[in-house]
DNA sequence: GGAATGATGTACT
DNA sequence: GTACATCATTCCG
């Protein structure tokens, strides 16, 4: 396993979504560690994306957003969920990557007990949830992946096929072809299938 | 100051 | 498939 550095973000959201199918997202909570395979990613892009949060330029919600690549970017949403994304390019552009579900890895046990369920299907299929699952908090906002305490590596896993289908949840912009899923992903949040 | 709105999840019919 | 919880942020006046 090695953690990515900062060249593997600096390139545009679109990239970097297809990018991370298959890559491991980790996080390491005073030595209990819990992490999942990326299968289900969301490109959001600059200005000229009207679903995306930086649409409008910089707020106090969205700052994080325009760090540079390898920020992590965690708002609330629904007033009651939080979802998580890998903020890519240079510092100002203001594009991202929403990771929206994984295939559970390390620290099953406690992922369960987070979740509040035991199926392994319930843990990680969605934004939320994955975001429940492994422990992430507001307060990750504006942490760097790239040495904090959230971190995504690379484990060898080959990428076999990939889906792209128009993203899920949102009113503008419905039908860009920016979602990215492991094709045949049993972990896959519910949606729109291809 | 006030109102609308969400990159969702869960439960219920 | 549909209903609804729940609230910070954002935008408008």
């Amino acid at each position: 396993m090695k953690r990515l550095g900062p060249r593997f973000y600096a390139r545009d959201a679109g990239t970097v979504a297809r990018a991370l199918l298959g890559k491991v997202l980790v996080h390491a909570d005073a030595s209990r560690v819990t992490s999942g395979r990326i299968v289900e990613t969301e490109a959001y892009l600059s200005a000229g994306d009207p679903a995306s949060h930086s649409h409008r330029g910089p707020t106090r919600r969205n700052a994080s957003m325009f760090a540079r690549g390898g920020t992590a970017y965690v708002y609330r949403i629904y007033g009651m969920h939080l979802c998580f994304n890998v903020v890519t390019g240079l510092e100002g552009v203001g594009e991202a990557v929403l990771v929206r579900a994984l295939e559970p890895l390390a620290g099953l046990e406690l992922q369960r007990a987070r979740r509040e369920r035991s199926d392994a299907r319930e843990l990680c299929s969605g934004p939320a949830k994955l975001v429940q699952a492994l422990g992430i908090r507001a307060s990750h906002d504006g942490t760097s992946l790239i040495d904090g305490p959230l971190s995504i590596e690379d484990d060898g896993f080959e990428v076999a096929a990939v889906a792209v289908t128009p993203r899920i949840g949102i009113t503008k912009a419905v039908e860009l072809p920016l979602r990215f899923v492991l094709a045949g992903s049993k972990h896959a949040s519910r949606g729109r299938r291809s």
